[in-house]
DNA sequence: CTGAAAGCGCTTACAG
DNA sequence: CTGAAAGCGCTTACAG
């Protein structure tokens, strides 16, 4: 049987109402009962019911967090950042992953119900839309990147991905690539659709048509990036790409691995971009230029915003947005001379015994 | 304010009780009622108080999953592992992860007390065994891959490190490699010590005599990697490694990059072998051998104890056990000629749209 | 500064 | 088959 506050309020000689003030540190308590009770609540190693608290005050101090079951690393990294802030404020979480294409999310999303303070959601497949406009309003909810304008009063934090890819796809048309492919995200994924929108913005800020021949299918897995490879090197010779931008990282290292199977050089023969920029891809051969996105800032920004709305107590009136910039790291894939801005990335957040990098490749950082 | 049961009743003309039953299924309940109950719930759209609801059965029907907070692919996969299991029988998942150098383990365990039936906990730090083996003994605890042979009356699931790691440094043996030379883990990590322990008895059954020189220092991170290559081509030449096995995927990478920095091919100069077998391991030029570990099993046989004790009741009297067995992917890094026991291995799972690999490169698993 | 009591929203014997 | 009532373990006005 568990200790309840009734031992030790008993053994403390005081009521019940005395102790929860001493541990909640509500209302005045005289010194000398407040350290015995602190003293007996230790002993009998007493942690409160927080079932009993819940429903006594109708908060749970939980977050909720749904997210699609996505691979690689960019799951840990955004739980990383939203525990971080959580535990700062004394919240834990409450985590499920659902399968994008089987409907699952409306069920975890009604299963949290009644469990949870806030959610913070991410829901990238664009058919997704609908159902983020009439979210649940029995909590505060905030969306990561999601597919809509606004979804009704919920907050957001955003990743520029349109930027992103923009300011990649840039670089490439500046160092004089023609023509520039790019290897697309899955299908119906909100933030392919942006990194693709950038990617043309920048070829027609370039002067450059748009050839949709040269916009070839992906689903951010490692071997659809290598079949848009092949395909791309079917293309008639006048036409096949000098450069290729992949929606991903992983995509990229398909790529890779597809151009050298055929006998090309990356960057002299093509140049090659990814965005993401995980932990590996400085470590490519050549190192992968990429787009940096600061996962776990992520996070920690939609983190802070539940924290905010819910300490406002009221639901949020107006919808509010944050934006989160990629930043552009220029390596050597992508066929840019070394030496230009050299900076040092941010340390690595420690793991496993993780210790900052002893050897980056030098790189450049915009 | 939320719909209570109460308002249930009081709309449907029955009492609490009934509703209660109805919802829950449990006692008898007049076909017609039933109906009329289930229409009124539905129609006010009531949701029970969880709260509530664990505080009379004093059961929450959530699991705790407590990681470290590392990086990669592994967080996901063990939470999608668990969280795939735990929902079949509509368990929560509370999760949380520390810092493994801070002790914030204790404290991020405590905080769980009251709030889950049972615990997932991974704590690969060897240091941290003395905490394991007092474990609050409230709730149900399956340890992943623990520093101890027995956490209390705790349940396990192991890696068989030891095996994957014997089997793929037999192999290189087997290939004729001489001298083979080994990347280390994480200092004070289990699953380091344990792969470092696979590596000698392989050497051991080969009749190689162990040379501490060749085993250099690492800690799981690619840049440790580069630095321990660097380290053995040092080593004046007759030293030099013929092959190097590196503990995880993350430093064979980081190896690879600091080999053809030196102008080294691999495997025709060095052989090169990883642990983990992540994504893009088949990717990689050349393709890099690893040891495959299906980590989100891990989760779901954790998953899978942590639930049949739960529905046994009573607290396990005898530590349980069981052993996950890595299988060896042998690709082209290490040396093998390709084109011996090839088989597909099992289909990707599917995620942000991924589909099963449209072109897998040739590989051999055991 | 302290205690008795009400009550959070459920579930579950106990009666009928 | 159904209801009245007790009670899970807390917190918090309300009195004193």
């Amino acid at each position: 049987m568990r200790i309840t506050i009734r031992e030790v309020a008993r053994e403390a000689g005081v009521s019940v109402a005395t102790v929860s003030r001493v541990l909640n540190r509500s209302g005045p308590v005289s010194e000398e009962t407040s350290r015995r009770i602190r003293e007996v609540a230790k002993r009998l190693r007493f942690t409160p019911n927080e079932a009993a608290r819940s429903l006594i005050r109708s908060r749970t101090h939980t977050l909720g967090v749904l997210l699609p079951d996505l691979h690689g690393e960019f799951f840990s990294e955004v739980i990383r950042g939203i525990d971080q802030r959580a535990r700062q404020d004394g919240f834990h979480l409450l985590v499920s992953c659902f399968h994008a294409d089987r409907g699952e999310m409306a069920a975890a999303l009604n299963a949290m119900r009644g469990r949870v303070d806030g959610l913070i959601l991410m829901a990238p497949d664009v058919d997704a839309a609908p159902s983020l406009a009439d979210l649940p309003s029995d909590f505060v909810t905030v969306l990561l990147n999601p597919p809509t304008k606004r979804g009704g009063n919920a907050l957001a934090v955003r990743v520029d991905n349109v930027g992103g890819a923009r300011a990649m796809v840039r670089h490439l048309v500046e160092l004089g690539h023609r023509p520039i492919a790019m290897i697309l995200g899955a299908e119906r994924n909100h933030d392919a659709e942006e990194r693709r929108r950038g990617y043309r913005a920048a070829l027609r800020e370039g002067g450059i048509a748009i050839d949709e021949a040269l916009e070839v299918a992906g689903d951010f897995s490692e071997s659809s990036g290598y079949a848009a490879v092949e395909q791309l090197l079917a293309l008639p010779a006048s036409r096949r790409p000098r450069a290729i931008f992949a929606a991903n990282d992983a995509m990229a290292v398909g790529a890779l691995s597809a151009l050298r199977d055929a006998g090309l050089r990356v960057p002299e023969d093509v140049a090659l971009a990814g965005f993401d920029d995980i932990p590996i891809a400085r470590y490519l051969t050549p190192p992968l230029s990429s787009v940096h996105v600061a996962i776990d800032e992520l996070g920690r920004r939609a983190t802070e915003l539940a924290l905010r709305a819910l300490e406002r107590g009221s639901p949020p009136t107006k919808p509010r947005e944050e934006v989160l910039r990629p930043t552009l790291v220029v390596r050597s894939s992508c066929g840019a001379g070394q030496g230009r801005r050299v900076r040092e990335p941010r340390a690595t957040r420690s793991t496993r015994g993780r210790k900052p990098r002893a050897h980056p490749p030098q790189e450049a950082r915009t």
